[in-house]
DNA sequence: AATTAATTTAGAATTATTCTAATTACACTT
DNA sequence: AAGTGTAATTAGAATAATTCTAAATTAATT
Protein backbone atom coordinates (compact mmCIF):
# COMPACT_ATOMS: atom_id res chain seq x y z
CA UNK A 1 0.00 0.00 0.00
CA UNK A 2 2.99 2.18 -0.74
CA UNK A 3 3.26 4.51 -3.74
CA UNK A 4 6.42 4.14 -5.74
CA UNK A 5 8.67 7.59 -5.83
CA UNK A 6 7.59 7.99 -9.39
CA UNK A 7 3.69 7.67 -9.05
CA UNK A 8 4.92 10.09 -5.82
CA UNK A 9 5.23 12.64 -7.87
CA UNK A 10 3.06 12.10 -10.53
CA UNK A 11 0.49 12.25 -7.36
CA UNK A 12 1.58 15.29 -5.78
CA UNK A 13 1.87 17.09 -9.52
CA UNK A 14 -1.47 16.50 -10.57
CA UNK A 15 -3.34 17.55 -7.23
CA UNK A 16 -1.10 20.41 -7.12
CA UNK A 17 -1.98 21.41 -10.83
CA UNK A 18 -5.57 21.71 -9.27
CA UNK A 19 -4.20 23.36 -6.44
CA UNK A 20 -5.56 20.31 -3.97
CA UNK A 21 -3.81 19.16 -1.39
CA UNK A 22 -1.65 15.60 -1.39
CA UNK A 23 -3.21 14.50 2.10
CA UNK A 24 -2.54 10.73 3.57
CA UNK A 25 -6.48 9.63 2.57
CA UNK A 26 -5.79 10.71 -1.14
CA UNK A 27 -2.90 8.99 -1.44
CA UNK A 28 -4.08 5.76 0.79
CA UNK A 29 -6.79 5.51 -1.78
CA UNK A 30 -4.79 6.60 -4.64
CA UNK A 31 -2.45 3.26 -4.13
CA UNK A 32 -5.06 0.98 -3.24
CA UNK A 33 -6.67 1.23 -6.80
CA UNK A 34 -3.35 1.20 -8.24
CA UNK A 35 -2.27 -1.85 -6.83
CA UNK A 36 -5.22 -3.82 -8.04
CA UNK A 37 -6.48 -4.57 -11.58
CA UNK A 38 -10.06 -4.24 -10.85
CA UNK A 39 -12.31 -1.85 -10.72
CA UNK A 40 -14.07 -1.50 -7.50
CA UNK A 41 -16.84 0.38 -6.13
CA UNK A 42 -16.64 3.17 -3.65
CA UNK A 43 -17.60 0.78 -0.91
CA UNK A 44 -14.93 -1.74 -2.41
CA UNK A 45 -12.48 0.47 -1.69
CA UNK A 46 -13.70 2.14 1.84
CA UNK A 47 -13.76 -1.59 3.06
CA UNK A 48 -10.11 -2.00 1.72
CA UNK A 49 -9.02 1.42 3.60
CA UNK A 50 -10.13 0.65 6.75
CA UNK A 51 -7.70 -2.46 6.72
CA UNK A 52 -4.96 -0.30 6.62
CA UNK A 53 -6.49 2.65 7.81
CA UNK A 54 -9.35 2.18 10.01
CA UNK A 55 -10.23 5.78 10.84
CA UNK A 56 -11.22 6.96 7.21
CA UNK A 57 -14.60 7.48 6.79
CA UNK A 58 -17.04 6.38 3.43
CA UNK A 59 -17.83 10.39 2.73
CA UNK A 60 -14.00 10.98 2.58
CA UNK A 61 -13.17 7.74 -0.01
CA UNK A 62 -16.21 9.72 -1.72
CA UNK A 63 -14.31 12.95 -1.66
CA UNK A 64 -10.48 11.27 -2.53
CA UNK A 65 -12.42 9.37 -5.89
CA UNK A 66 -13.73 12.83 -6.65
CA UNK A 67 -10.62 14.64 -6.52
CA UNK A 68 -8.79 11.62 -7.97
CA UNK A 69 -10.89 12.33 -11.31
CA UNK A 70 -10.65 15.61 -11.07
CA UNK A 71 -6.96 15.57 -11.36
CA UNK A 72 -6.61 13.02 -13.82
CA UNK A 73 -5.48 10.78 -12.10
CA UNK A 74 -8.25 7.48 -12.21
CA UNK A 75 -11.46 7.44 -13.95
CA UNK A 76 -15.03 6.82 -13.08
CA UNK A 77 -16.80 3.97 -14.77
CA UNK A 78 -20.38 3.38 -15.26
CA UNK A 79 -22.12 0.20 -16.12
CA UNK A 80 -26.09 1.16 -16.31
CA UNK A 81 -27.13 1.54 -12.98
CA UNK A 82 -24.80 -0.11 -10.96
CA UNK A 83 -22.30 1.34 -8.61
CA UNK A 84 -19.77 3.43 -10.42
CA UNK A 85 -16.24 2.08 -10.44
CA UNK A 86 -12.99 3.92 -10.37
CA UNK A 87 -10.02 2.46 -12.78
CA UNK A 88 -6.64 3.27 -13.35
CA UNK A 89 -5.60 2.78 -16.34
CA UNK A 90 -5.18 6.20 -18.59
CA UNK A 91 -4.27 4.45 -21.87
CA UNK A 92 -7.02 5.17 -24.42
CA UNK A 93 -9.66 1.83 -23.50
CA UNK A 94 -12.57 0.99 -23.48
CA UNK A 95 -14.58 -1.31 -21.49
CA UNK A 96 -16.09 -4.85 -21.75
CA UNK A 97 -18.77 -6.01 -18.73
CA UNK A 98 -19.61 -9.48 -18.04
CA UNK A 99 -22.93 -9.67 -17.63
CA UNK A 100 -22.40 -13.19 -16.00
CA UNK A 101 -20.10 -12.38 -14.16
CA UNK A 102 -20.42 -8.59 -13.38
CA UNK A 103 -16.33 -8.84 -13.86
CA UNK A 104 -14.82 -5.41 -16.06
CA UNK A 105 -12.16 -5.68 -18.43
CA UNK A 106 -9.98 -3.18 -19.92
CA UNK A 107 -10.03 -3.32 -23.89
CA UNK A 108 -7.22 -0.78 -25.59
CA UNK A 109 -8.08 0.66 -28.42
CA UNK A 110 -5.96 2.20 -31.21
CA UNK A 111 -6.30 5.92 -30.68
CA UNK A 112 -7.26 6.46 -34.57
CA UNK A 113 -10.32 4.45 -33.70
CA UNK A 114 -11.15 7.31 -31.17
CA UNK A 115 -10.03 9.99 -33.88
CA UNK A 116 -12.30 8.10 -36.24
CA UNK A 117 -15.29 7.72 -34.29
CA UNK A 118 -14.67 12.24 -33.20
CA UNK A 119 -14.98 12.32 -36.96
CA UNK A 120 -19.00 11.48 -36.99
CA UNK A 121 -19.43 14.08 -34.68
CA UNK A 122 -21.22 17.96 -36.23
CA UNK A 123 -18.21 20.13 -36.47
CA UNK A 124 -19.43 22.41 -33.27
CA UNK A 125 -19.87 19.01 -30.85
CA UNK A 126 -16.34 19.37 -28.98
CA UNK A 127 -15.78 16.11 -26.96
CA UNK A 128 -14.09 16.02 -23.56
CA UNK A 129 -14.43 12.45 -23.18
CA UNK A 130 -15.62 9.14 -24.84
CA UNK A 131 -16.71 6.14 -22.96
CA UNK A 132 -16.73 2.65 -25.08
CA UNK A 133 -18.94 -0.06 -22.96
CA UNK A 134 -19.19 -3.47 -24.32
CA UNK A 135 -21.77 -5.18 -22.57
CA UNK A 136 -22.09 -9.11 -23.06
CA UNK A 137 -20.48 -12.76 -22.18
CA UNK A 138 -17.26 -14.29 -22.10
CA UNK A 139 -17.01 -18.07 -23.78
CA UNK A 140 -14.93 -20.71 -22.10
CA UNK A 141 -12.57 -21.97 -24.39
CA UNK A 142 -11.02 -24.14 -22.64
CA UNK A 143 -14.11 -27.08 -21.61
CA UNK A 144 -15.46 -28.24 -25.08
CA UNK A 145 -18.60 -30.56 -23.82
CA UNK B 1 -50.84 9.90 -28.95
CA UNK B 2 -51.32 6.94 -31.07
CA UNK B 3 -49.72 4.28 -32.60
CA UNK B 4 -49.58 4.17 -36.78
CA UNK B 5 -50.96 1.07 -37.87
CA UNK B 6 -47.37 -0.03 -38.73
CA UNK B 7 -45.83 0.69 -35.41
CA UNK B 8 -48.72 -1.29 -33.45
CA UNK B 9 -48.09 -4.52 -35.56
CA UNK B 10 -43.95 -4.03 -34.61
CA UNK B 11 -45.51 -3.19 -31.17
CA UNK B 12 -47.60 -6.21 -30.79
CA UNK B 13 -44.82 -8.46 -32.54
CA UNK B 14 -41.73 -7.61 -30.56
CA UNK B 15 -44.14 -7.95 -27.20
CA UNK B 16 -45.53 -11.72 -28.11
CA UNK B 17 -42.67 -12.56 -29.02
CA UNK B 18 -41.04 -12.89 -25.20
CA UNK B 19 -44.91 -13.71 -24.76
CA UNK B 20 -46.07 -10.39 -23.13
CA UNK B 21 -49.22 -8.65 -23.99
CA UNK B 22 -49.76 -5.86 -25.46
CA UNK B 23 -51.43 -3.99 -22.96
CA UNK B 24 -52.61 -0.29 -22.74
CA UNK B 25 -50.17 1.61 -20.48
CA UNK B 26 -47.06 -0.28 -22.66
CA UNK B 27 -48.82 0.55 -25.66
CA UNK B 28 -48.81 4.67 -24.73
CA UNK B 29 -45.74 5.05 -22.84
CA UNK B 30 -44.10 3.25 -26.44
CA UNK B 31 -46.21 5.72 -28.13
CA UNK B 32 -44.84 8.55 -26.16
CA UNK B 33 -41.24 7.53 -26.42
CA UNK B 34 -41.68 7.24 -30.45
CA UNK B 35 -43.21 10.82 -30.57
CA UNK B 36 -40.65 12.69 -29.26
CA UNK B 37 -37.03 13.31 -30.15
CA UNK B 38 -36.23 13.36 -27.38
CA UNK B 39 -34.42 11.31 -24.34
CA UNK B 40 -36.89 11.25 -21.53
CA UNK B 41 -35.88 9.85 -18.18
CA UNK B 42 -38.95 7.15 -16.49
CA UNK B 43 -40.02 10.01 -13.81
CA UNK B 44 -40.42 12.42 -17.70
CA UNK B 45 -42.29 9.82 -18.93
CA UNK B 46 -44.52 9.69 -15.81
CA UNK B 47 -45.69 13.20 -15.97
CA UNK B 48 -46.36 12.94 -20.13
CA UNK B 49 -48.74 9.93 -19.39
CA UNK B 50 -50.42 11.15 -16.66
CA UNK B 51 -51.52 13.87 -19.02
CA UNK B 52 -53.82 11.62 -21.33
CA UNK B 53 -53.56 8.51 -18.34
CA UNK B 54 -53.92 9.91 -15.26
CA UNK B 55 -54.46 6.70 -13.33
CA UNK B 56 -51.59 5.32 -14.41
CA UNK B 57 -48.17 4.50 -11.87
CA UNK B 58 -45.08 5.39 -11.37
CA UNK B 59 -44.13 1.56 -10.85
CA UNK B 60 -45.73 0.80 -13.93
CA UNK B 61 -44.20 3.21 -15.99
CA UNK B 62 -41.10 1.43 -14.58
CA UNK B 63 -42.34 -1.81 -15.66
CA UNK B 64 -43.30 -1.20 -18.94
CA UNK B 65 -40.04 0.11 -19.79
CA UNK B 66 -38.46 -2.82 -18.64
CA UNK B 67 -40.35 -4.51 -20.81
CA UNK B 68 -39.96 -2.59 -24.24
CA UNK B 69 -36.62 -2.56 -23.53
CA UNK B 70 -36.53 -6.73 -22.88
CA UNK B 71 -38.76 -6.77 -26.20
CA UNK B 72 -36.32 -4.82 -28.14
CA UNK B 73 -38.45 -2.01 -28.86
CA UNK B 74 -36.41 1.20 -27.14
CA UNK B 75 -33.48 1.24 -26.30
CA UNK B 76 -31.63 2.62 -22.67
CA UNK B 77 -29.41 5.42 -22.20
CA UNK B 78 -27.11 5.80 -19.12
CA UNK B 79 -24.74 8.69 -18.66
CA UNK B 80 -22.91 9.00 -15.89
CA UNK B 81 -25.29 8.70 -12.41
CA UNK B 82 -27.89 10.67 -13.82
CA UNK B 83 -31.40 8.76 -14.46
CA UNK B 84 -31.37 6.39 -17.49
CA UNK B 85 -33.25 8.08 -19.87
CA UNK B 86 -35.36 6.00 -23.12
CA UNK B 87 -34.49 6.26 -26.64
CA UNK B 88 -36.70 4.96 -29.71
CA UNK B 89 -33.84 5.13 -31.98
CA UNK B 90 -32.94 1.43 -33.68
CA UNK B 91 -30.04 2.58 -35.87
CA UNK B 92 -26.65 1.77 -34.92
CA UNK B 93 -26.35 5.47 -32.82
CA UNK B 94 -23.62 6.87 -30.05
CA UNK B 95 -24.68 9.70 -27.94
CA UNK B 96 -23.34 12.92 -26.99
CA UNK B 97 -24.00 14.52 -23.47
CA UNK B 98 -23.74 17.99 -22.92
CA UNK B 99 -22.06 19.08 -19.58
CA UNK B 100 -23.41 22.61 -20.13
CA UNK B 101 -26.96 21.96 -21.11
CA UNK B 102 -27.46 18.29 -20.40
CA UNK B 103 -28.76 17.83 -23.72
CA UNK B 104 -28.85 14.13 -25.21
CA UNK B 105 -27.69 14.02 -28.72
CA UNK B 106 -28.28 10.83 -31.54
CA UNK B 107 -24.86 10.59 -33.38
CA UNK B 108 -25.26 8.51 -36.12
CA UNK B 109 -22.59 6.11 -36.73
CA UNK B 110 -21.75 3.26 -39.71
CA UNK B 111 -21.64 -0.07 -39.08
CA UNK B 112 -18.29 -0.69 -40.27
CA UNK B 113 -17.22 1.30 -37.02
CA UNK B 114 -18.76 -0.74 -34.52
CA UNK B 115 -17.43 -3.86 -36.33
CA UNK B 116 -13.84 -2.42 -36.04
CA UNK B 117 -14.31 -1.98 -32.57
CA UNK B 118 -15.40 -5.34 -32.05
CA UNK B 119 -12.15 -6.51 -33.95
CA UNK B 120 -10.32 -5.08 -30.93
CA UNK B 121 -12.22 -7.59 -28.06
CA UNK B 122 -10.29 -11.46 -27.33
CA UNK B 123 -12.42 -13.86 -29.49
CA UNK B 124 -14.08 -15.61 -26.31
CA UNK B 125 -15.86 -11.97 -25.67
CA UNK B 126 -19.47 -12.07 -27.06
CA UNK B 127 -20.66 -8.80 -27.19
CA UNK B 128 -24.32 -8.14 -27.30
CA UNK B 129 -24.43 -4.52 -26.95
CA UNK B 130 -21.85 -1.56 -27.44
CA UNK B 131 -22.32 1.63 -25.90
CA UNK B 132 -20.28 5.05 -27.18
CA UNK B 133 -21.35 8.15 -25.07
CA UNK B 134 -19.81 11.46 -25.94
CA UNK B 135 -19.46 14.41 -23.06
CA UNK B 136 -18.47 17.66 -23.95
CA UNK B 137 -20.26 20.93 -24.94
CA UNK B 138 -21.07 22.43 -28.10
CA UNK B 139 -20.19 25.29 -29.46
CA UNK B 140 -22.37 28.29 -30.69
CA UNK B 141 -21.54 28.93 -34.13
CA UNK B 142 -24.30 31.65 -34.93
CA UNK B 143 -22.87 34.77 -32.72
CA UNK B 144 -19.40 35.57 -33.21
CA UNK B 145 -18.46 37.99 -30.39
C1' DA C 1 -69.68 -17.73 -14.11
C1' DA C 2 -65.22 -19.60 -12.20
C1' DT C 3 -60.25 -20.16 -12.66
C1' DT C 4 -55.88 -18.85 -13.72
C1' DA C 5 -51.99 -16.14 -14.86
C1' DA C 6 -50.24 -11.78 -16.03
C1' DT C 7 -50.34 -6.92 -15.16
C1' DT C 8 -51.05 -2.88 -12.66
C1' DT C 9 -51.03 -0.31 -8.55
C1' DA C 10 -49.69 2.25 -4.07
C1' DG C 11 -46.68 2.63 -1.01
C1' DA C 12 -42.72 0.83 1.55
C1' DA C 13 -37.92 -0.43 1.19
C1' DT C 14 -33.43 -0.18 -0.71
C1' DT C 15 -29.11 1.70 -2.07
C1' DA C 16 -25.64 4.63 -3.88
C1' DT C 17 -24.45 8.99 -3.35
C1' DT C 18 -24.52 13.81 -1.67
C1' DC C 19 -25.13 17.16 1.83
C1' DT C 20 -24.44 19.44 6.37
C1' DA C 21 -22.23 21.03 10.09
C1' DA C 22 -18.71 20.15 13.32
C1' DT C 23 -13.98 18.81 13.98
C1' DT C 24 -9.27 18.26 12.67
C1' DA C 25 -4.93 19.16 10.22
C1' DC C 26 -1.72 21.99 8.41
C1' DA C 27 0.76 25.99 6.41
C1' DC C 28 1.78 30.73 7.54
C1' DT C 29 2.14 34.53 10.29
C1' DT C 30 3.22 36.95 14.59
C1' DA D 1 5.44 28.56 20.38
C1' DA D 2 0.73 30.40 19.99
C1' DG D 3 -2.76 32.16 16.84
C1' DT D 4 -5.15 32.41 12.31
C1' DG D 5 -7.18 30.87 8.23
C1' DT D 6 -8.23 27.63 4.89
C1' DA D 7 -8.80 23.08 3.20
C1' DA D 8 -9.83 18.33 4.34
C1' DT D 9 -11.98 14.91 7.02
C1' DT D 10 -15.66 12.99 9.57
C1' DA D 11 -20.35 11.05 11.18
C1' DG D 12 -24.59 10.96 10.31
C1' DA D 13 -28.71 12.80 8.08
C1' DA D 14 -30.89 13.61 3.68
C1' DT D 15 -31.85 12.67 -1.12
C1' DA D 16 -33.31 10.51 -5.24
C1' DA D 17 -33.80 6.85 -8.50
C1' DT D 18 -35.17 2.50 -8.60
C1' DT D 19 -36.91 -1.96 -6.93
C1' DC D 20 -39.78 -4.68 -4.06
C1' DT D 21 -44.11 -6.34 -1.92
C1' DA D 22 -48.53 -7.63 -1.60
C1' DA D 23 -53.07 -6.55 -2.91
C1' DA D 24 -56.30 -5.38 -6.63
C1' DT D 25 -57.46 -5.54 -11.46
C1' DT D 26 -57.64 -7.31 -16.00
C1' DA D 27 -58.08 -10.51 -19.63
C1' DA D 28 -58.12 -14.94 -21.54
C1' DT D 29 -59.79 -19.81 -20.92
C1' DT D 30 -62.32 -23.36 -19.20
Amino acid sequence: MQLTPAYKTIFKKALEKSSLKPTKQREHIFSLILNKKDHPTADEIFTRSRETMPSISLATVYNCLETLVESGLIRQVNFERESTRYCPNLKPHAHFHCKETGAIYDVDLPTSLFDSLKKHLPKNFQPEQIDINFNGSIYNTNNHS
